[in-house]
DNA sequence: TCGTCTAGGACAAAGGTTTGTCTTCGGCTC
DNA sequence: GAGCCGAAGACAAACCTTTGTCCTAGACGA
């Protein structure tokens, strides 16, 4: 394997690729003809041995319709874009898989367009890729916030099929997203039928709508709970997760209020800056707090502790966010989904009754 | 050719977009003159006042070029096609990262194409997306194994411009890969410098290349430097990694020989694999085992015992890979390419004097 | 005055498909 | 035998740009 045959580097000497004209010729009848017979026009009929000889000869020479003349011609790409910001953060991984998997099924190519989290773009940004005839829809899983959103960045996406994946954008009716609502309250269950009262949440950025939401719901559902919530928005680093913790013993230091019992961590990053502040403070886990991940990834079962999670509906949300794209471009139905199932709590070590309990 | 792409559905009807004739219209010129102008042609000569009038006109219809029909003239469609496994491991998103970015700077639009990891796909499959002029080039980072690469697909992907990323494909001229041998070294130099006679290395299958690769070069350095070194394959995920721990512990009871005291692990998941197995084994890291990890991520600076480790020149890769395509897609130089900085050593707390010294 | 040159454009031919409309011809009915 | 019809295909017009070639009128030189 280490001694391979030196390269003779065979660019193409000239020989195109077989066009529809090439087998018209071969076989001795007029392009529309192949053309009809090779995409299975019904109302096309021809004998069946012409029929056999054009199938032979395209086969033969390798035939592939040009992507680009049938797009032009049928005003219809078969491309979806995916506006992404390309994170560590496997939950993006878990999409985009999902995406690509259910575009491919339905006989879609998708493009990637990068949507750098510091320096987000405004989603109408990528409107020229419609524009151009690069791609057929967009599908928005930008992480820019949402008031920047809101900001005049609407009227151009509008007029262009689009969804948004995980968020919600500024119009009802484009936005594909999980039920973070049940995702909240399935940890909130399961710790308070252990006796936990007071509870943390430790999320990202209170802007992004994915953590908005299910601040929200924390809120409601606690206080339906009767339970005393703290929620800290923090980077979606491990960093943030560090630091978020700091704040909260801090805070725990200046007010002299019990510490809350069970936390809920946004992100696979922010969590292991929480459990490294919770050991550096020697708070033992689940011991002294119940840590649950509302991302779910296999390296939590291996840590030190292992992880009890949340595990989302990710790959259901792609795929979920491209079919209904290509609704929206088949001028189908335009309602907003979201997506519930399957949805699971993964029970593991880092759950806990309540100390003194 | 037994199927066609699926034929697509038709689309809504609704206000076009601005063509070139439209301009011409408004301007009164023909539409070669506008085409002319728009593409900055030092060959037209046009009175500034139409050169004015085409211009104002394009930019208040909003004009964008149809970049379909405009790739079928050229004959170049200024997309490229990244064929590769997206995994959880984060050395995919940073090599993707850097690919989309540099793609983006030299005005070319990344499709992305998932190879699963099961069941990878020889990368000709792939070759009709170049046949179709739907890209110009591809990108080829598939995990399929050497030997599957070998028979019989390489014909067809050398009829298309290719590069395969962080892999050797069957002939030379057309890699771009990162200096692995020196990674190795520097884990090695590292370790020996602290006393370490005994080494592990424990990486994915033998027959991904990049495995392959390093694992020669462990071999050489350690026969070169007089050191004693087990490899050990296993899956690249927690369990391999836990079950190549679960290996080397059986083994050396079985021989009775001294366990390695220094282990390199080739990826980020199977290092939390690691991880548990030693914990579990009750062997202290850094005390009864010094560990490096191969895969840098910011995590592993949070864990337990933070964890040294060797960054690659990832986002390098992705960049000078697509540097390399466009070359080839351009008739250019044909040449193997290998990416060697910055590699660094990233020194935490995983690493220390072998047991007893 | 005639020819030449050049600026300033126009014309038209691709590029490969798709698809609405026509043509031709044999067979059938009446 | 006239008329009709369906089968089997041919024709040609798009789709929107790019680009090689050609045209025209005025300026200029001889």
């Amino acid at each position: 394997m280490t001694e391979l045959p030196p390269v003779p580097a065979p660019r193409k000497a000239g020989r195109r690729t077989a066009r529809l004209v090439d087998i018209a010729e071969a076989v001795g009848v007029h392009t529309s003809t192949v053309s009809r017979v090779l995409n299975g026009d019904p109302a096309q009929s021809v004998r069946p041995e012409i029929y056999d000889k054009i199938w032979r000869t395209a086969r033969q020479q390798g035939y592939r319709p040009n992507a680009l003349a049938r797009a032009l011609k049928r005003r219809h790409t078969g491309a979806l874009a995916f506006v992404i910001p390309l994170l560590r953060n496997p939950i993006w991984v878990r999409l985009q898989r999902g995406a690509l998997q259910r575009a491919s099924e339905r006989g879609y190519a998708v493009m990637i367009m990068e949507d750098e989290m510091d320096q987000a773009q405004p989603p109408s940004t990528y409107r020229y890729l419609v524009d151009e005839s690069r791609a057929d829809g967009l599908l928005v899983a930008t992480s820019l916030r949402i008031p920047a959103h809101a900001e005049g960045s609407t009227a151009g996406l509008l007029a262009v099929p689009h969804v948004y994946v995980n968020r919600r954008g500024p119009v009802r009716g484009n936005d594909v997203v999980m039920d973070e609502p049940a995702a909240v309250r399935l940890f909130l269950d399961h710790v308070a039928a252990l006796g936990h009262r007071r509870i943390a949440l430790i999320d990202g950025p209170v802007e992004v709508d994915t953590v908005h939401r299910r601040a929200l719901a924390a809120r409601r559902a606690c206080a339906a709970r009767g339970l005393q919530l703290t929620v800290l928005h923090a980077d979606v680093t491990e960093e943030g997760g560090w630091e978020a913790i700091q704040r909260l013993l801090r805070r725990g230091a200046a007010t002299g209020r019990a510490l809350p019992t069970a936390c809920a961590v946004g992100s696979l990053n922010q969590m292991f800056g929480v459990m490294a502040a919770l050991r550096g403070a020697g708070l033992a886990v689940p011991e002294s707090m119940s840590l649950v991940s509302l991302d779910e990834d296999e390296c939590l079962a291996f840590l030190d502790v292992p992880v009890t999670s949340v595990a989302m509906p990710l790959a259901e949300l792609g795929s979920a966010a491209v079919d209904a794209l290509i609704a929206r471009i088949d001028a189908q139905d335009t309602a907003d989904v979201m997506i519930c199932e399957p949805m699971n709590l993964i029970h593991r070590d880092s759950v806990a009754r309540p100390p003194g309990s």
